[in-house]
DNA sequence: CATTTCTCATTAAATTTTTTCATGATCCAA
DNA sequence: TTGGATCATGAAAAAATTTAATGAGAAATG
């Protein structure tokens, strides 16, 4: 006798491959290897007799069987999590604050739509952003100013526990004719002698200097401005270069406002984390406002990896 | 980071937990031991750091969360299934029909509100009955004149699967103080010279001369009824035995209108198949009936065992 | 047009999860 | 108190899921 195999892991399966548009991507939202949901979505497929969406198209085609599952998995998944979060509060008095540290500029391009959601889940949770950017913010942690920070690299010394978010790639940014247009990416010489142009920041908080040119003892002139759009016409009026998260500018490479080049041969890559004290780190809407946070970026950030 | 380990196997655990009152009924309904669902429930309550249900006490009282789960599991269960008929119809053309032949007078006690059950499912597939009583009800599966006999015993020479349903007891039913009232039990013996009161069928359909008193060359004088109700008033008139499930006559029982008695030391037990030609074995309607009389006849039949 | 890259499938192996088996504890009723 | 029923638990077995490694095919790149 056949029994039903279905499980509400394989309506996440589904749920991710439509989100991502592809069984890699979805493999990487779900924290699998591709492998595993290749196994897992044939095992589908031989279950019911019938293919439940076509592989050869970007971004995949369900069939109408897997077209079923969707909405099946559209109708059970947000009533399951909502249950479990009724179970959290039932468990533990589930009213707590959140306060969130920032040193990113940049970063409240995915943490705004993150704490959209987060609010619609937790409505009793209250959220607070810890205002202005902080040198240091995991000092906020510890001075119980704060209850999570988002921030560019771990420190083992830290007594914080840290959630991994992702990694993503620093792209210096050029004028359109810049005279270093041609080359196949920039390296740390190339700095020599020109603008740099960034958030007004500590060096050791902006990746470009800490992790690439301090080392080598390369200092450029500096030029700061405080917003995305202000570093940008300054890059396009030839003012400089800058080195930004390649997501935060897709939108004006998309229309060639300026030329991004990847930093030295492999590029530069960029990580966030979020860090929190670690008797927090096992909260429930902690968990979750970090899983949020991944599946919007992942969903909404071009270009980005998981970590 | 703690991942939501809840999958749909938790919820059906948690419903037939209320639908069956004790871990090891529930155990039983879903074709596990005892002890898997009791490692599953316990899983689940670390998991949620709070009990789902009260133990010691029959039937089970469910806490707060578990009340909250099992509402999950109610808003989730069925749509699951609907939307695996909806699938097998989407791959297979499912418009199949489903003929019965019932060889077993009483039968029609738990086949019935199965029956409905299944219409309520599978709308498409045309359900009968076959008429009348039948010697060979296996006869009519390989003439095509039937998809699926309810039959009481498995011949391994016939070409054909055999859904094992339900093991039930068989008792002697005695008139208010009948000599043989005392006896902790009836052996063969017992029957000489009594009357046995039965469906008028031929011998070998009937468990109580089949397997006890034919092999023993023991024939007692025999009068017939069609109906069980008047088999029952018969045998309170005391014009003889009769030999029931305990199943067909178990509100009689408690109204002690009769009396009933085990058959040899170890009970007399029957048990009943559902067969199909090889061919129809894995059509998911013809699954999916056999799943609604074992979940319909355990939940409404007292005393009976899964097989 | 060759080459590289990306994506998915497949096999075998590793790992994790689930289930069973065997047994013990507890409670209730006779 | 004994027997019967129910649930818990630890260890072993079985099953499932997942990963790793690799290959094949399509699409993109030069």
């Amino acid at each position: 006798m056949i029994q039903s195999i279905l499980e509400l892991r394989h309506l996440r399966t589904l749920a991710a491959l439509r989100d991502s548009g592809s069984v890699s991507r979805a493999a990487e939202l779900l924290n699998l290897t591709q492998s595993a949901l290749s196994h897992q979505l044939r095992l589908l497929e031989e279950q019911y007799g019938a293919p439940l969406f076509e592989r050869k198209s970007v971004p995949i085609q369900f069939s109408p069987a897997g077209l079923r599952l969707l909405q099946l998995a559209d109708g059970l998944l947000p009533r399951v999590s909502e249950a479990e979060r009724d179970i959290a509060r039932l468990a533990q008095g589930m009213t707590g604050q959140l306060r969130i540290a920032v040193e990113c500029h940049t970063c409240f391009d995915w943490l705004m739509p993150a704490i959209d959601e987060f609010r619609r889940r937790w409505p009793e949770v209250e959220l607070d952003i810890v205002s202005g950017f902080h040198a240091d913010p995991v000092e906020l942690l510890r001075g119980r100013r704060a209850d999570l920070a988002i921030v560019s690299e771990r420190d083992a010394a830290e007594p914080v526990h840290y959630f991994p978010l992702f990694r993503f790639e620093i792209v210096a940014l050029l004028a359109q004719g810049h005279p270093l247009e041609a080359r196949p990416h920039l390296t740390p010489r190339d700095f020599i002698g020109q603008t740099l142009i960034t958030y007004p920041v500590p060096d050791d908080m902006l990746d470009i200097m800490r992790k690439v040119l301090t080392p080598r003892g390369i200092n450029p002139t500096r030029r700061t401005a405080e917003l995305t759009i202000v570093i940008l016409q300054l890059v396009a009026s030839r003012r400089g270069l800058a080195a930004l998260p390649r997501w935060a500018v897709q939108s004006y490479l998309d229309r060639d406002y300026v030329v991004p080049k990847p930093i030295g041969k492999s590029g530069l890559s960029g990580e966030l984390f979020a860090a929190c004290p670690p008797s927090l780190a096992s909260q429930p809407f902690m968990e979750d406002f970090v899983v949020i946070v991944r599946e919007s970026s992942f969903l909404n950030l071009r270009g980005i990896e998981l970590l």
